[in-house]
DNA sequence: TAGGTGATCTTG
DNA sequence: AAGATCACCTAT
């Protein structure tokens, strides 16, 4: 079977469904770009964050500060912030500029560039807990706040690309770390491909 | 399971 | 304006 691996355009990203777009993300490759080494890795978990109706939203009600500010932006700008003051934490906006929707990417399978992601990560056993978990692939991608803002559409350090991985099947549960957003913590918001190693709860 | 770490936001 | 909070990780 031919493969094609073609880049994700604005039309993927600007799709007013959130939870369908975090769907739709898994199993599509983020490619990595920065130092002058290139990685690619398979997107395994995601959630979504539905901006202001969202509690567990950064930009519930509408709020908008320098840090947030971000989230409004058109679908397909990267979203990274810094989390507990160690961890960066990347998120891909979607919905068209104004609305503040996002999804998080919370755990990636190398595919090629490993021994570069597994150098970042200082190991050298490819261990799934080594990329499953949203502080620990943007290590391993070497995705910081410098990189926030960008437009992954355009841009060639950080972009997103479609090998044509079939995801046969999608596993949907609670999203993680977020209780004090009351009743939306229950929201079926996180997804992960199904019997993939690579995800931080099975 | 506890503590580290720092930007962000303030009786989550 | 200082302190609580926080979409987490690592090591004991």
């Amino acid at each position: 079977m031919k493969v094609t691996k073609k880049r994700l355009g604005r039309a993927f990203f600007q799709n007013p469904d959130v939870v369908e777009v975090a769907k739709s993300l898994l199993g599509k490759i983020i490619c990595s770009n920065v130092d002058g080494k290139y990685c690619e890795a398979m997107i395994t978990e995601t959630e979504a964050y539905a901006g202001q109706n969202d509690k567990a939203c950064h930009a519930h009600m509408g709020r908008f500060t320098k840090r947030t500010a971000t989230m409004y932006e058109k679908g397909g700008t990267s979203y990274v912030y810094l989390c507990y003051g160690i961890h960066h934490l990347f998120n891909i906006v979607t919905n068209i500029e104004g609305k503040a929707d996002a999804v998080l990417i919370r755990a990636i399978e190398p595919i090629n560039g490993t021994a570069i992601m597994l150098e970042r990560r200082k190991t050298t056993r490819l261990n799934p807990i080594v990329f499953s978990g949203p502080g620990k692939l943007t290590k391993a991608l070497a995705i910081d706040k410098s990189l926030n803002a960008l437009d992954l559409v355009y841009n060639d350090i950080l972009y997103i690309a479609d090998h044509n991985f079939i995801v046969n099947d999608i596993v949907k549960t609670t999203r993680i770390g977020i209780d004090y957003a009351d009743e939306d913590a229950l929201l079926p918001w996180r997804f992960y491909i199904s019997g993939n190693k690579f995800v931080s709860q099975p």
